[in-house]
DNA sequence: AAAAAGAACAACCGCCCACGC
DNA sequence: CGCGTGGGCGGTTGTTCTTTT
């Protein structure tokens, strides 16, 4: 079977590049008329000098009206990681868990923001375990990681499905000619397509994860305590992340972060971490599990005093509430802090994080709403 | 003030699969 | 059943903007 070529621009004389808002325009009028319909003679019915799967590409990650663009809410970011740590870099299906927002997005927000951010604490960024384990924080029992494994198949099995009734449900109601809304409401209704959302309806949502199913607690952790830990030393590059987001306000984004900075009375553009510019005083000499970031960022500070303070705990418990979990896990770091050194505390957030994901495991399918 | 470096994001490339003929 | 095509998908590249020197 010959692969048909993306596209011969050059040999048809056809654009490349950046689009213009005129093209845009073009484009947007265009299917909000007629439709999409076959995107290979599009260009030509829309007047476009581009190739059709040009015009699909820029349709779907950036002018359809059901894309939400701009920062990535921290519990958009804990999605992502999650899901990524089940799917691997499956990215369509882990869209389909964050509404609004693209595949290509996403893929991008990863590749830019969040591999960086867990290759900085030490955390192997294709299979999520520590890059090095030399004190065996990580309880790797066999058994376990055979379950997490088989775990994963059915989750993936899972999204499959689930991606693949929500493109046919959006087949079935562009075939009726109407663009989906916010909603998913649809002014001509479809039988089968009906069938589809009360399918869709009844599955788990993003912002609904099951209860064991979480294995983020202990990056959070991290954020918060990185956060704290910085003070007013606001991150520059999030500094320009905020300055620079193309969608425009904050606005409800990063909840817990600027609470945390308030109570701090840091005030400004705190988001949640950034260790991309931690000072790297090598006070510690690294850290013992690799986490250097971390390290560095705390050893930047004076001493563990300013870390192992009521602000900390008080960071922790609006994560409680931003988290609608149960704070137990979480005021037991506290209270590490409070009685012991920063290794201690680095060793416990470790084990925390992967004793998360073997709880997700020992919670086992049957506790999951769906397999 | 200007150049260099780095970060972020949009767009492109090419493989793959499903489907229709 | 085999072939051709449309479109989905993940990886990569190119461009723009910001920050640093």
């Amino acid at each position: 079977m010959g692969r048909s070529p993306f596209c011969d621009n050059i040999a048809d004389g056809l654009k490349r590049g950046p689009w213009t808002p005129e093209e845009d325009q073009k484009l947007l009028s265009y299917i909000q008329q007629h439709g999409h319909g076959s995107w290979r003679f599009l260009p030509q019915k829309a007047g476009l000098q581009r190739c059709g799967k040009s015009c699909r590409l820029r349709w779907t990650n950036y002018l359809r009206p059901d894309i939400k663009r701009g920062k990535f809410t921290l519990q958009e970011e804990r999605t992502i990681i999650q899901l990524h740590a089940l799917l691997g870099n499956r990215w369509s299906a882990i869209a389909t868990h964050l509404p609004k927002r693209t595949d290509n997005e996403i893929k991008n927000y990863w590749n830019t923001h969040l591999k960086k951010r867990l290759t900085m604490m030490g955390i192997d960024p294709v299979t999520h375990k520590p890059q090095r384990t030399t004190l065996g924080s990580v309880a790797a029992d066999p058994k376990d990681v055979s379950n997490l494994s088989h775990m994963a198949q059915w989750e993936s099995t899972r999204l499959e499905a689930e991606a693949r009734l929500v493109r046919e449900s959006k087949l079935l109601r562009s075939q009726g000619g109407v663009n989906v809304d916010e909603s998913g409401s649809n002014g001509s209704s479809n039988n089968v397509a009906t069938s589809s959302d009360e399918i869709l309806k009844k599955m788990p949502t993003t912002f609904a994860p099951p209860r064991c199913f979480d294995i983020l607690k202990a990056w959070e952790s991290r954020l918060i305590l990185s956060e704290s830990a910085r003070g007013n030393d606001h991150d520059r590059t999030l500094k320009r992340s905020v300055s620079t987001s193309s969608g425009g306000t904050n606005g409800g984004d990063h909840v817990l972060a600027d609470s945390a900075s308030a109570s701090f009375g840091s005030g400004g553009n705190s988001d949640v971490i950034s260790y991309s510019t931690a000072p790297s005083s090598g006070a510690n000499g690294g850290s013992p599990l690799g986490f250097d970031g971390i390290f560095d960022t705390w050893s930047g500070i004076s001493g563990c005093d300013d870390f192992c303070s009521e602000e900390v705990l008080a960071t922790r418990h609006l994560e409680d509430n931003y988290d609608h979990r149960a704070p137990s896990d979480d005021h037991d770091i506290g209270k590490l802090i409070q009685s012991g050194g920063c290794d201690e505390l680095y060793n416990e957030v470790n084990k925390n994080y992967w004793n998360d994901i073997l709880n997700l495991v020992n919670c086992g399918p049957s506790n999951l709403p769906v397999f």
